[in-house]
DNA sequence: GAAGGATAATAAGGCTAACTTATTATTTGC
DNA sequence: GCAAATAATAAGTTAGCCTTATTATCCTTC
């Protein structure tokens, strides 16, 4: 019996709301008048976050390849929202620090996915919605794990 | 306050989620021997529970434009994982149904996702996997009716 | 019963985000 | 002091999504 696969099961499900929110952010950004991508973005929070990092460092961090995050932040350096600096420490190694420039981006991109959670978690009750983030959050470490332990064994 | 973007928020969360999950399906699809790509399994997946379905009818289930929803087909089709036939009803319309050349695939595939679900869910309690699971589908149709509205607005 | 607007599929083309592999400069460990 | 590892990146590929425009066919309304 079963099958067919079930399009409601658990990968299907994060895939498809991962691109239904990207669409709704992507019509909201524009409406804003918010010039910047979902990549970009993520960069920006992580790096505003960590102050002043190593690229290698927050791609890890970001569970994203070292090339992938090279190429984001070639974007976002030309526009002015991120700096790289040598690292005094390590003449291979870059610092990267966000500039104040993105301020005010940072704000807009704050208040728009504000927006977005408001308007979707006004659906559920509040400990609903509370314990949803949890395990969105303790699943996604989970997989970082996975990650990193499957890099150990490759190497 | 708060200048910076939480890179620990909702929006975040997902897409972190998603692009972690789909390596770690990557990974495992090509261990299994198991070509194929996402866009392509969750076509099947939705071709397969519905019998046989009008393209525009399975895209707009599965929240893709029409063209998206062409393209992946052209290569199931190929690959004979997928039948067009026209549609007696509609001269323009095409009806989709899956092969029984899917079949073994569909089977690896759900093989594998089974693997990775039960992978991640044993680090959580029953309970809590299962009601997160409720909120994930509660708010991937939340968002899908945002966007049929959004669009019935536009119109 | 024909005209005009809607709808189904698709061709064409663009973009982002991710990947891999290979290169260069540098550091570190032996 | 030399070999192996590491940091960034150049180059090139892929998947998946989008939009716009085209063609064929329906449907409605007068």
């Amino acid at each position: 019996m079963a099958r067919t696969l079930d399009p409601d099961s658990f990968g299907f499900l994060v895939t498809d709301l991962s691109r239904l929110l990207r669409n709704e952010a992507d019509q909201r950004f524009k409406d804003a008048r918010c010039d910047m991508t979902h990549g970009e973005g993520r960069v920006l929070a992580h790096a505003a976050r960590a102050g002043t990092v190593r690229q290698n460092v927050l791609a890890e961090r970001m569970g994203i390849e070292a090339m992938t995050l090279s190429g984001l932040l070639d974007r976002l350096e030309t526009r002015g929202l991120v700096k790289r600096t040598p690292d005094p420490a390590d003449r291979r190694a870059k610092l990267i620090s966000v500039t104040e420039a993105a301020d005010a981006l940072l704000d807009k991109v704050q208040q728009v996915s504000a927006g977005i959670r408001t308007d979707l978690a006004g659906e559920f009750p509040d400990a609903d919605w509370q314990q949803f983030t949890i395990m969105l959050k303790a699943v996604r470490d989970r997989l970082l794990t996975m990650r990193a332990d499957g890099q150990a064994n490759a190497a």
